[in-house]
DNA sequence: GTACACCCTTGAGTTAGGTCCAGAGTCAAG
DNA sequence: CTTGACTCTGGACCTAACTCAAGGGTGTAC
């Protein structure tokens, strides 16, 4: 109820480590925490989300440097700026999806393959797949 | 029209650099290209393919690590072992899909947000939504 | 008042995935 | 038969994103 914590309670409830939590601070992606007398950082609730946030972009294949752009916006937090970044991003995000899209149709095909020859023999050892995908990028033409 | 290459063409086609085909060679994500007389690797243009499919496959998240057992399925490629590693691999690029659709409506709550204060103060300097996102993860009930 | 878990800083080490370099050989063209 | 582009190996180096270690302070519980 105190609403504030220390780094390891913080670092516990968004699942990283201490140290990550430290490293995040000095790379900029959480604000400096303020600190007790004795020399403990604080944090309140929003660290914690922002952390989240901060593993949910990285995740997806963004870098700590453009999750760090994106969430300081260096000072320059202009809308504009802020925008055209955002609006970037979305681009990025959606050429992503459509190419997840095709690879799992991709791996797909090749499991489909592995099913009808498990069906068909077994007790099989080789598998057409693996010779498929050396050769793979016609899944569909053949 | 020879239909085999030397490292050089390889990475130009394929867009790496030929330390990355030596690299991936010695990781075992090619077989071990056979040489000519002056011991220079001789490729053939399934080994193109199999690079493009491995940055594919990168580019989506998956290691070199994962992209190797699932080429090579090291020796023991039965087609149970190849089936059950797509099946796992596909489960996973599911879950991957969801997030970033999740993500992506997160990101683009922001967009619109940045859009309706660029419109209400064209020249405004502080951007709501930069706030918005230090406490995010609750893009939605607000 | 001391044990023990937790926190501090500085700085070095680690892993993945390359990338670069030196020193030397290959080979097609002129 | 020399030049220049390309290739070889072995090993060092690089960046991102942590992760660990040493040496020392903090704070609460018995």
């Amino acid at each position: 109820m105190d609403d504030s914590f220390r780094i390891g309670e913080v670092a516990e409830r968004s699942d990283v480590s201490v140290d990550t939590v430290r490293y995040y601070e000095r790379r900029k992606l959480l604000p400096e925490a303020p600190r007790t007398a004795g020399g403990y950082r604080l944090f309140g609730p929003e660290a914690i989300e922002r952390i989240t946030f901060i593993k949910q972009a990285q995740d997806l294949g963004f870098t700590l440097e453009e999750i760090s752009t994106l969430l300081s916006a260096d000072g320059t937090s202009d809308c504009r700026h802020v925008h055209d970044l955002l609006d970037a991003k979305l681009a990025d995000l959606d050429a992503r999806l459509k190419a997840m899209q095709t690879f799992r149709r991709k791996l797909k095909h090749y499991l489909d393959e592995c099913e009808v020859e498990l069906k068909a023999h077994p007790n099989s050892e080789e598998c057409p797949v693996i010779d498929e995908i050396a050769h793979s990028s016609r899944a569909d033409h053949n």
